[in-house]
Formats: C-alpha cells, structure tokens, sequence
DNA sequence: ACCCAGGTTGTCA
DNA sequence: TGACAACATGGG
C-alpha cells in the first residue's frame, strides 16, 4: 500500500466525556501496547487487523480508519465503553467508605477498562514479565512485523498462534524477547490446535478461566488476571503487580503481603467491580497520586525517604 | 558497572 | 507449601 487511505474524521459519542490526559492513559498507561501518540492528541492503532485513529473530542471522541476496514465503528463503541456501562459499575466500588480509592478514582475520574481483543492480550502480556511498557511494545511490535500481516508498510496485524508456532529461532530472535520467547512458542504449541480458545474460556466462570490461562508457558496468576480483566472484560480480575504490591503496602498498611494473599484481600474489600478498582489504583501509583492514610504517613515519617519507583517512566 | 523492569519457572528446604 | 535465584534484554 503506498499511500494511507483515511475515511473522514468521523463522531463517536460516549456516555461520558473523556480527556486527552485519560485517553493516553488508556490507550498509553499499560492495559494497550498497541497505540502510539500522535501529533495533535491523535493516537494511531492496531485493532485486530484494523488501523484507526483516535482523539478525544467535545463528548466523545473523533476517530477515522482505513478505507475498506469492516466494523469500525462498532468495533470502537465496544472497545470504549461508549455505553457508558462502566460508571455504574464504578459507582459500585467501595469508595464510600474507603478514601483511598475514592481519591485514586477522583485522580482519573472517567478511567475505563478497555475491552481488548483476548489474542492481542495474552501476546502482550506473556511479553511482559520484567519489562516497561515501553519495551513491551517493542516487542510486540517486532511480533508483528516479523510474522503477522501487513496493513501498511509500517504496520502488521499480529500473527496467530498457528503461525508462532511454526516461529523460527532466528525470527524470535528478531523481536528481542529474551526468555519470554520460549513462553510465546510454549504458549503457541499449546494453542495452534484451538483456534476458538477465546470462545472456549469465555463459557468459563472467572475463576475457572484464570486456572485455564494459568495451563499455558508463561502465564502465572499476574498475567492471568490482565488476560481476564482487559481480554475477557472480567472486571473482578484483580492483578497484582509491583505497583499495586506498592500500593497496597502503603495506603492499605497491608507490608509484607504476598500477591497471592494481596489478590484474596482485593477480590473481597473490592467486589465484583475489582480489576477497576485496581486500575484507579494502579494510575494513580504511578503517577504519584496515591493517598497515605495518616496513620501509615505519620509511621513511615521518621523512617529515611526511600526512593519512589515512580521517578522512572 | 550496577540496578530495575505490569513475573514465571525451576529448585531446594 | 514457601522462599529464592535464574531468566534475556534494554534503559537509566
């Protein structure tokens, strides 16, 4: 394709109005790695094998795609929540009684789940073990490029699990995994046979999806969790990652908890709306928002300011 | 040079 | 069960 064919900018209304500073979160802050900023609040992604832009605008957003895309619109109303099902969901979360996620939810207020495509969820996150979002975006990248089809010159749907499977070394090689590279090919032999696994785990109770997830090389309990929550749209998915170990540890007194017990003390003070909860939770650690209760602020006072991961992006 | 990164796995008590 | 190092790679 030599040059890019765009469809008008076109209006998409949602049920409550979004920020510039949300939409990067969003598309930007660890639930995508497949968006990037454009000039102009525009961000540029890869939905399944749809190019699309994206800015936010007066009650809603604007977006525009490929000429001969299918769906589009569609596809971005679910994507967004343009419903607007969230906030009621969200109104159901503990904050009431409970001024740290009131705080994290006033932080980002209008923050949403966004309902990703479960294949380009578990691709993303079996890459993103021990890495910045950054990087897994690299990779994810490098995926694509190296074996999935091409849009344009300069972008590629991701490839299936047939064809990672059949992934030579040296093509593996090429994207920079490291040893998440033996979880893409484990993950791959394991899947290439079912190409429903996605219709398959959504029959599945949450609980009994995480334990099929979990089956697969690479997949533990944190990765599981942000399959279901972001891929599954599995809102009482509640992963526990270095963030919200931090978090929890500082604004909840809850030091020393291991994730496995951390995910326990989430599923049941959050609810059914967890994963939401967590994601408050999760932007507002790191961007340094989040709220210390006075009796942890006044005890961790004297001890000597340790540094903040926060300042590393 | 050294430490860490939206963790998982294998290996020892 | 439970703690702990190893795991590849890139950036600060």
């Amino acid at each position: 394709m030599s040059a890019m064919a765009w469809t008008e900018w076109q209006h998409l209304p949602l049920a409550q109005e979004i920020t510039a500073e949300l939409v990067k979160e969003q598309l930007d802050g660890g639930q995508s790695f497949r968006w990037q900023g454009m000039p102009g609040n525009v961000w540029r992604g890869i939905l399944g094998d749809r190019l699309i832009d994206v800015r936010p605008a007066h009650g809603g957003i604007d977006w525009r795609g490929l000429h001969g895309q299918r769906e589009m619109e569609s596809a971005l109303k679910k994507y967004f929540d343009a419903d607007g099902r969230q906030a009621l969901i969200v109104d159901r979360l503990p904050w009431r009684s409970d001024k740290v996620l009131e705080r994290a939810i006033k932080n980002f207020s209008g923050l949403r789940i966004l309902r990703h495509d479960p294949h380009e969820t578990l691709i993303g996150f079996l890459c993103s073990s021990n890495k910045r979002i950054i990087q897994i975006k690299v990779m994810v990248a490098a995926l694509a490029r190296t074996m999935g089809e091409k849009i344009t010159d300069e972008h590629y749907a991701l490839p299936t699990w047939s064809r990672l499977s059949r992934a030579t070394d040296a093509e593996l090689k090429a994207c920079a995994l490291g040893y998440r590279a033996a979880f893409i090919r484990g993950t791959a032999k394991k899947l290439e046979s079912r190409p429903r696994w996605a219709d398959e785990m959504q029959k599945l109770s949450t609980a009994d999806l995480l334990i099929e997830l979990q089956t697969l090389p690479g997949v533990g309990p944190k990765v599981a969790a942000c399959v279901a929550l972001f891929g599954f749209g599995r809102l009482e998915s509640f992963p526990v990652d270095t963030w919200v170990v931090q978090a929890l540890a500082s604004a909840y007194e809850l030091k020393g908890w291991k994730p496995d017990k951390l995910a326990e003390f989430g599923r049941t003070h959050f609810g059914d709306a967890a994963g939401l909860a967590q994601q408050y939770l999760f932007a507002s650690a790191r961007a340094g928002l989040l709220v210390v209760p006075e009796s942890v602020a006044s005890s961790t006072a004297k001890r000597k300011p340790k540094k903040s991961p926060k300042s590393r992006k």
